[in-house]
DNA sequence: CTACGAGTTAAAGTGCACTTCAAGTCAAGC
DNA sequence: GCTTGACTTGAAGTGCACTTTAACTCGTAG
């Protein structure tokens, strides 16, 4: 299998090696071996940055995706800990796609009409808040 | 209209009066007038408020729901600049979706499966990234 | 008159996710 | 042997969105 420096993982990644690095620290991703003192990555690193990513693109912090990444390399079927985070998250993230939702619809809609008053679209709003598909 | 004080609408809106004084000063609220040197708001400002809030959980930075707001309250047509970002925040709030999304996802899968190994959750993640519906 | 609670300000502090810096190590090329 | 470039470390710095602190002013109740 391939070996990587840390600046080849970080140029592929597209993630700069000082990330890699703090991710290290924090306990995200596992210390590779060393050759002559210098991080040495098999491919499979990828996969794990990729996880790391999405985790903290959806919303994780560092520390709850070192659990949430910690569940899947559990040996045990998937610990109390992990499924609690888990199903926590689950609801964070669908208040985060609710509140997407809402501002996407807020711009469109601010993209079709006209309010010339910041009340009219405040009223959008109250509107948008419990339900969507009002007109403005 | 009813009068407020800055403690009344922190209590009703569910916001430390300290960050409605943050977001005067950072050109978000307007400023209200001052009763023996305290501000006095009238309920419009929860409609305000509310905006602020969906903006910045949306994924707004500070200065960008500065912008986005004063494309509201402008007489004009909305102005280009507002427009530009507007644009640009849809696209973002699409991504976010996105991502979102697949974290969701993977959250569900991971109830549904049971992975021993990273390796095999890893490469549902590679599936999952480009189109979801990957079986683990 | 005094005490109290709620408000005022500017300035400093906080937590997070990095990023940059300073000083040093190492292998390869000239 | 010396230089170069990529790497190493711990520590300090950054940007954002607040939050806390310190010292102060008000209006009202007792």
């Amino acid at each position: 299998m391939r070996e990587l420096s840390i600046g080849e993982v970080a140029r592929e990644a597209g993630v700069p090696a000082s990330t890699l690095r703090y991710y290290e620290k924090a306990g995200l991703l596992p210390a590779p071996p060393r050759r002559s003192g210098q991080r040495c990555y098999s491919e499979a690193v990828f996969g794990r940055i990729n996880l790391i990513r999405l985790a903290l693109e959806a919303g994780f912090t560092i520390g709850e995706t070192r659990v949430f990444l910690s569940g899947f390399s559990e040996q045990t079927p998937p610990a109390a800990r992990w499924r609690t985070l888990a199903a926590r998250k689950l609801e964070e993230v669908n208040a985060l796609m609710d509140r997407a939702q809402r501002m996407k619809s807020l711009l469109e809609t601010s993209f079709r009409c006209r309010c010339l008053r910041l009340e009219d679209c405040e009223k959008f709003l109250r509107t948008a808040k419990r339900r969507q598909g009002a007109s403005c």
